[in-house]
DNA sequence: CTGTGTGCAAACATTTTGCAAGCAG
DNA sequence: CTGCTTGCAAAATGTTTGCACACAG
């Protein structure tokens, strides 16, 4: 599992150059621009919603969503971001510089609450273990009704 | 959660019929040709696959992918059947005849293993409640490489 | 009979790809 | 200069919807 501490935006910008070096990428201001929209902002992100927020702070750039699509990938398949699935409804991602974790999920207004919790980290090991699996990696959302919407519903 | 314990085919087929009736919907061939094909493969699909097999199995019936998504979206409503997601690439339904349990899924091969944890289960209802969520339903997939890849790939 | 269900084609939503021009190294 | 990167439009995927006819209740 990731165990990668938080990265300040130099050292995520730096791990970032060295990915694209060392396959030969090239550092572009679209590149940058996705990588500091995600830094500054620590939610969850469609890629549609990325792609606006970056349209809107560095509307020079003229950045397409299919960048968005393609940075996003890369990012992804190095280990910068982390996605989660919903459905049909596509992904949201989001940047991979905190320690792992998971997400509970309010299904009435989509509120999602980070956690963490190493007993289920460890029992999912060994449950793998006994199935003859080495674990890469895990998704685990809780989905239930936040305390908010919970007091909604009774009124 | 789910803690149906498994049900035969009449118990199903009755479990269904009711619902039916509750919605003032009706009970059609197709929708018997789909249930029937879910029950009789317990293995995990995806609407293709599943349109695929009912197309092969009940060929007279002429059904289309359409009354498949539409079947799997009322079963999966009235929690006959659940469904993992996978990213962009759509989800696989099962039918939710058996007892609830979570999957393992091998990246190289896709293969999928179901395993049953209480403890982990009453890890999450712990995690929730302290974070003033009312847990309704969770999602947990476990990525891994199987023992079988595993071998292949030493070679 | 009434109104729901069906298949088909078209529409949709999301993501990927082909291409010609642009720009990083 | 070379070849990766970009935006655009088009294609590809996966799923849903509109419609006219079929059929369950």
């Amino acid at each position: 599992m990731n165990n990668t501490e938080s990265l300040s935006y130099d050292e995520l910008l730096e791990t970032f150059r060295t990915i694209l070096r060392k396959n030969r990428l090239k550092f572009t201001a679209q590149r940058e621009a996705i990588l500091k929209t995600l830094y500054e902002h620590p939610e969850h992100f469609t890629p549609e919603n990325l792609y606006l927020l970056v349209k809107q702070k560095y509307p020079e750039l003229n950045t397409g969503i299919t960048t968005v699509y393609r940075t996003l990938n890369l990012l992804e398949e190095n280990k910068l971001v982390t996605s989660l699935s919903f459905g049909t409804q596509g992904k949201k991602f989001e940047l991979g510089n905190k320690p792992h974790h998971d997400h509970i999920i309010c299904e009435v207004c989509g509120k999602i609450v980070e956690f963490e919790d190493a007993q289920i980290e460890e029992l999912q090991q060994k449950i793998a273990k006994m199935r003859g699996f080495k674990l890469t990696n895990h998704i685990m959302q809780l989905y239930g009704i936040c305390r908010k919407c919970q007091e909604t519903q009774n009124h």
